[in-house]
RNA sequence: CGGGGAGUGGCGCAGUCCGGUAGCGCAGGGCGUUUGGGACGCCAAGGUCGCAGGUUCGAAUCCUGUCUCCCCGACCA
């Protein structure tokens, strides 16, 4: 490709609307433009690498025995309807109407859809397993939608449902779609992670994500450097302390503590560790009563956990100032266990505890040398925090610590929750009807680009890996206007690099060097040849990988090899 | 949806407090000089100041309404 027949259109400044460095970086380099608030055109540039990892996506689901359909992005309500998610979904699903008024939506997954078509298709046994897949444009009305692509509400995702006689086969298809998950991040060249995790909305049971990792990724991830353990925080369980509760040394004691509201504040103003103290969180119970909830003051209320609490309302919900006031007398910041006879649930850790600071539920008070038992009566023990780094891991092997990623890929075993809402049967060898079990496998495509960007930057812009990159290989001829070799030269290295299949581009815009070499570096494209008079003069080009610090010659006759050789080993044929 | 911020030429911004009819850098066009790390000079071009009302002799600037975008929280690939 010469680049004054294609588009590059990058940037010295980042646009204003972007806060993360692969938005920032998506848009300078001309990756991406915004239309609206999440909704973004991929510019040519972009739709290269998009397409490169769609590729081998396409690759290993087919070598996984996934087979490729392509499913309408806009679905009737009745399916929906049918599947009762029409009414649960929420405004994240768009709904539209056609011109006699009937409900549509635009497809933010595709469950209703895929168990339609096989429920007409699959009668008998004999012609399961499947696994169906598609890659295509998603719609989901995220509330905010943020940095880029990364949480857009237009996107592209890969999406595969399986179906299965019974739920062995599934498990065989859940491994048998872990390991091309595997594969296929490993082919992409990112560091990654599978990892234990909730099962969400979708529901169903057994489920993993996929993270790249990346200090910058929204989701924080638990992992035992010891073992192969690794869960998405939210899920982590935290393990009950194996020291036993010491006995008490101090007596209660209600200390004047004027403006402390925070356990920092706390801390600082009594002289205690947080780890001494206890943050008291209130939450709507499941009967409207509120529920206590203490945490030890280092430790973070998991929400996930505590909405699993029988007790607990479901969404988890903060009880308002006026609630609590009425059943504690005091406001939050100052509020504990002691003389409250409500329901109170205490995370694990503060099992371990005595002699602690907590609030006194009288503004501007605290407790100290409190003591479970003698000053409240022992509460309901429960998991309900985060684990932090340190933490025992739960399967006993060593001590977790945590990352941060960004998920990419999530893998579900949906069992029978849609198979049997949308009536998917199918006659055993009995001839009896029964049931599919059915799995589902998502991959953020599009989030896949930004999450590679995030993973591979520095100061002068985006570092591809070699699977993804828009171009493996830039030419940048210096004097091309004006010297006839180097013209010649450059010429006939794009023609012959193409010619073995190499994705080339050939900078024959009529820029100065320093341009050149700018936006080569900020499109990412991770190998550079300079060809220049002074070098041809010695029979030499210089080469650069862009993630080198200095530049090399090297003989003109060796280049082909060279080149060949560093991206053929990357090379994206299954 | 709650909280915070911003809309001025393609991009980044100043001007707004204190009203007087819009400016800077970059990009883009022409000409010339340049050509191994985002060149320089000259010339020309480009703006409904988000939109709608209002106040005023006069509004980018003040008032009211409205739309859009971004950032922080609950959702998700």
């Amino acid at each position: 490709m010469r680049a004054t027949q294609f588009f590059i259109s990058t940037l010295k400044e980042a646009p204003s609307e972007a806060e993360v460095t692969s938005h920032k970086l998506m848009l300078r380099a001309g990756l991406i433009k915004r239309l609206t608030s999440g909704v973004y055109t991929w510019m040519p540039l972009g739709l290269r690498v998009l397409r490169k990892v769609e590729t081998i996506i396409r690759e290993e689901m087919n070598r996984g025995g996934a087979i490729e359909l392509l499913m309408p992005a806009v679905q009737p309500a009745e399916l929906w309807q049918e599947s009762t998610r029409w009414e649960q979904y929420g405004p994240e699903l768009l709904r539209i109407k056609d011109r006699h008024q009937r409900d549509f939506c635009f497809g933010p997954t595709h469950e209703e859809v895929i168990s339609d078509v096989v429920r007409r298709e699959i009668k008998s046994y004999r012609q399961l397993p499947l696994n169906f897949y598609q890659i295509q444009t998603k719609f989901r009305d995220e509330i905010r939608p943020r940095f880029g692509v990364m949480r857009g509400r237009e996107f592209v995702m890969k999406d595969a449902y399986s179906f299965h006689v019974d739920h062995e086969d599934l498990q065989r298809e859940y491994r048998n779609m872990y390991d091309t998950y595997t594969r296929i991040f490993t082919r992409l060249g990112l560091k990654f992670r599978a990892v234990a995790a909730d099962t969400g909305s979708i529901g169903g049971t057994g489920s993993h994500e996929f993270h790249v990792l990346a200090d910058s990724g929204e989701d924080a991830i638990a992992y035992c450097p010891q073992s192969d353990y690794a869960a998405n925080v939210e899920l982590a369980e935290a393990m009950k302390p194996t020291t036993p509760r010491p006995a008490p040394t101090q007596p209660l004691k209600k200390v004047g503590t004027p403006g402390v509201k925070t356990i920092a504040e706390l801390c600082a103003f009594l002289k205690v560790t947080a780890a001494h103290t206890v943050k008291a969180v209130v939450v709507d119970g499941a009967n409207g009563d509120p529920v206590l909830l203490l945490l030890r003051g280092d430790h973070e209320l998991n929400m996930i956990k505590a909405g699993k609490l029988a007790q607990v309302r479901q969404p988890v919900t903060f009880s308002s100032v006026e609630t609590i006031r009425a059943a504690f007398n005091a406001e939050p910041g100052s509020l504990g266990p002691v003389g409250f006879s409500g329901t109170v649930i205490a995370d694990r850790a503060v099992t371990a505890m005595a002699d602690f600071v907590v609030g006194a539920n009288e503004n501007d008070h605290h407790c100290t040398g409190v003591n479970i038992g003698r000053d409240f009566a022992e509460p309901i023990f429960a998991d309900i925090r985060n684990v932090v780094p340190g933490d025992a891991s739960p399967d006993g092997k060593g001590i977790l610590d945590i990352c941060r990623g960004i998920e990419v890929g999530h893998i579900f075993q949906l069992r029978t929750k849609y198979s049997a809402a949308l009536n998917l049967g199918f006659l055993d060898e009995s001839g009896k009807t029964q049931i599919m079990e059915m799995g589902c496998y998502g991959i953020g495509v599009t989030r896949i680009v930004a999450a590679a960007i995030e993973q591979n930057y520095d100061e002068r812009g985006i570092i591809f890996p070699q699977a993804i990159t828009a171009f493996d290989v830039a030419i940048v001829p210096i004097g091309y206007g004006k010297n006839a070799q180097v013209k010649e030269t450059a010429d006939r290295l794009h023609d012959e690099l193409a010619a073995e299949g190499i994705d080339v581009l050939l900078d024959n815009r009529d820029e100065r060097p320093g341009a050149m070499f700018a936006d080569m570096e900020l499109i990412g494209i991770p190998h550079r040849l300079v060809i220049g008079e002074r070098g041809l003069k010695e029979g030499q080009i210089e080469y650069k990988g862009r993630r080198d610090a200095q530049a090399r010659n090297i003989p003109l006759t060796e280049v082909k090899i060279l080149i060949k050789s560093m991206i053929c080993e990357h090379s994206s044929t299954a």
